[in-house]
DNA sequence: GAGTTTGAAACT
DNA sequence: CAGTTTCAAACTC
């Protein structure tokens, strides 16, 4: 403001003088020349002060510079809270195939990032952030491992959640902190109040398998094991030596993991151990196959309990690393990366197993990657059907919970593959290509660091994995704290804001019998879109994305949305209701758009697990995002059902809109039936499916679960799945 | 793969 | 609340 003045009265100085505007001044007040000059001079020795004359035309350029950097050092700042920069370097350094690494093992070590990212372990968050940790070392970011335990400590600090995953990542950065000295003191105090197993594991960080006979035990022995080797392998000595050191910060993590929550968390840290171990190298599924034997020797030890189901999955992800390599995605996948996965996760697994073996383990894919694929809601779903179903029937295949349809195909092969390390790893392979290959590509944010609803995945309350293309991400398990804040931060901001775009009523769900042609409309945009150009004809219309008829709400011209028309041309009663209750539409006609959608849909889909971030569990819906070319649909269509229940599909798809339907009714699921929908699906309306590719596979195959109609009852359970609250 | 278009999200 | 800017997906070439 002064600015302009001081310029005047600087330059100008002699021409106000002689203007009659100055003389008028002038003639008010006798003072002024003096008093001008003086204040000019003032000004000008303030701005320049420190800048030589240079900067004489400037004010205005400082200004702008100087706002430059504050947003720079804003930036920065905030990256700084999030500890996640250090973190994230590390991360980025661990994505990055950089290393003199051999090919091989660089090829096998991407895909175990994927799968390990998929991890469904409760833990994920912890769990990767604590595998981050020997990346980073392995890549000579020493610093990596350094700033974890910072960075875990800021997390306490600034989330101060009591959520277990929180108590978990504390601990776990407890653990790193320790120094190599203290660690191994930290763990022996930590093996004396683990159980058996677990003080096997970290005996194994340094032992042989032979030494373990426990199936669990042989399981982080392994994964230990092979996590070593690996990094011997590809590493210069001295990476190796970092690596170990690393490794055994991470097994001291999960076992003080373990033994916070010993029964229940053991699984999932089985699983971790194992992820690692799989990340490390593919190669571990050899590993797996030898530890599925002995885990076969051992499994009999395994009671018919709940508990002991639930480490059977544990077991059975880490017998069957291939799957997990796989399945990382897809079962893992609830664990992955959300928090709420974690929460959900351990449940999950659990439960998901549980189905599976209540399917009576399928033979066929599809039974378990349907289940799995659903993911992270379907784990939810699946908890509460399990809970409701009791018939468990052992599976003898062992399907993992978390497999997906990738997964599934792993099964199909069967037991062979897991001997047989090569087909295994081809399986990997083709899963890893077929299902998350594809499905996982996310989002390609490059400014938002996918902390904004902008980034697909955040909005769709996933983590970023490997297959995005998005820079600077903080949407990770290592900036969880990051995400949960800025995810509160919008939520305070739009309460609604990562509710499912699309609504769809349960009622409103067509049965499977009806018409296909019925449409989506029963389903609406909850807030309308805003189309001007595409006539609502285009996905960027987020109706005619979901797959859902536009609605009074919409402020589109020229709607044209093949879906339903805000005009209510579409019979489906688009008009009608903003609010998606009623279902008139179901009446609605089906539209073209809507078969093409699921084609699209069934090609594509093959989703990916995805990892829920934490918030989506704690909110009450859970979307399960899923990718039709991997990438989660931005809108995905949520069915919530009066009861509350709801499962998230792509209605996009008509997929969705039939098949899903049963699973979208509050209450029921059934799964079996028919159709491709079969698997419990969520298809975004990019055809992006929340829904394991299984489905596809599994559509094909005949099998599915049992039959099983799944009954979730309402979704008061969530709040306790949800670690964090 | 690069560039354009589009509309939601974010900001003012 | 409206207008503008920013952003990333969707789309086009």
């Amino acid at each position: 403001m002064d600015t302009p003045d001081r310029s005047k009265i600087n330059t100008p100085l002699s021409q106000f003088e002689d203007s009659p505007v100055f003389n008028y001044i002038s003639n008010l007040s006798p003072i002024e020349p003096v008093k001008s000059v003086h204040i000019t001079q003032t000004f000008n020795s303030l701005s320049f002060s420190s800048p030589p004359s240079v900067f004489t035309s400037p004010h205005v350029n400082c200004h702008k510079e100087s706002r430059f950097f504050r947003r720079h050092n804003l930036l920065d700042t905030s990256k700084p809270k999030v500890p996640s920069e250090d973190a994230n370097n590390v991360y980025s350094c661990e994505e990055t195939p950089a290393d003199s690494i051999h090919d091989a093992c660089r090829e096998s070590r991407e895909l175990q990032e994927n799968t390990d990212k998929r991890v469904s372990t409760g833990d994920a968050s912890i769990e990767q952030y604590v595998a981050y940790v020997p990346e980073g070392s392995e890549k000579g970011s020493i610093e990596g491992e350094m700033h974890l335990p910072e960075l875990c400590q800021i997390e306490e600090k600034l989330e101060g959640q009591d959520c277990g995953v929180d108590g978990l990542i504390t601990e776990a950065s407890d653990l790193l902190k320790f120094s190599s000295q203290n660690v191994t003191e930290a763990f022996k105090g930590l093996n004396k109040q683990l159980n058996p197993s677990i003080q096997l594991s970290n005996s194994m960080t340094t032992l042989p398998q032979s030494a373990i006979n426990d199936g669990h035990k042989m399981h982080i022995v392994n994964a230990v094991a092979s996590g070593s080797e690996h990094e011997i392998e590809d590493r210069p000595s001295e990476a190796a030596a970092a690596t170990d050191t690393s490794q055994r910060q991470d097994n001291l993590a999960n076992v003080a993991l373990m033994a916070s929550n010993p029964s229940e968390k053991m699984d999932d840290k089985l699983v971790y151990v194992t992820h690692r171990g799989i990340r490390r190298r593919c190669l571990d599924f050899e590993m797996a196959s030898v530890q599925r034997k002995n885990s076969d020797d051992n499994s009999n030890t395994n009671s018919s309990t709940v508990k002991s189901d639930v480490r059977n999955v544990g077991n059975e992800k880490q017998l069957l690393p291939t799957k997990h390599s796989g399945d990382s995605r897809r079962c893992v996948l609830p664990g992955i990366g959300l928090h709420l996965n974690a929460l959900a996760t351990f449940n999950d697994c659990k439960n998901i197993k549980i189905e599976n073996l209540s399917s009576g383990r399928q033979p066929n894919l599809s039974s378990s990657s349907s289940l799995q694929l659903s993911a992270s809601q379907e784990h939810q779903l699946s908890l509460v059907a399990m809970s409701v179903e009791g018939d468990l029937e052992p599976s003898e295949n062992e399907v993992q919970p978390g497999e997906d349809c990738a997964q599934s195909l792993v099964h199909v092969e069967g037991e062979d593959i897991q001997q047989n390390s090569p087909k295994k790893k081809r399986l990997v392979q083709l899963l890893i290509i077929s299902g998350e290959g594809e499905s996982c590509k996310r989002c390609n944010c490059k400014k938002s660091k996918c902390l904004k609803l902008y980034c697909e995945c955040f909005a769709a309350g996933v983590y970023c994995i490997e297959p995005c293309a998005c820079r600077d991400c903080f949407n990770k398990p290592i900036h969880v704290d990051t995400v949960l804040q800025t995810r509160q931060q919008i939520e305070s901001r739009n309460p609604l804001a990562f509710a499912p775009k699309v609504i769809r009523s349960s009622d409103s769900v067509p049965e499977i019998g009806d018409d296909p042609n019925k449409t989506p409309a029963s389903a609406r945009h909850k807030r309308g879109c805003n189309c001007k150009k595409s006539s609502c004809l285009k996905k960027y219309c987020e109706c005619y994305q979901g797959g859902v008829g536009c609605s009074i709400s919409c402020r589109c011209e020229g709607c044209k949305n093949t879906f339903g028309r805000k005009d209510g041309s579409v019979p489906s009663g688009i008009g009608a209701e903003p609010e998606e209750e009623t279902e008139a539409c179901e009446k609605g006609v089906v539209e073209n758009a809507t078969q093409k959608y699921e084609i699209q849909n069934t090609e594509d889909h093959p989703d990916c697990a995805l990892a829920a971030t934490p918030l989506q569990l704690s909110r009450p819906l859970l979307p399960l995002p899923f990718s039709s070319k991997g990438k989660p649909p931005r809108s995905f269509v949520t069915t919530i059902s009066s009861s509350g229940l709801f499962v998230s599909q792509k209605l996009g798809k008509s997929n969705a809109s039939r098949s899903q339907p049963k699973i979208e009714k509050p209450l029921q699921t059934v799964p079996d039936d028919d159709s491709p929908a079969t698997c419990i699906k969520t298809s975004s309306p990019n055809g992006k499916r929340i829904s394991s590719p299984n489905c596809d596979v599994g559509s094909s195959s005949p099998t599915r679960r049992g039959g099983r109609k799944l009954i979730l009852q309402s979704i008061p359970s969530f709040p306790s799945l949800t670690p964090h609250h």
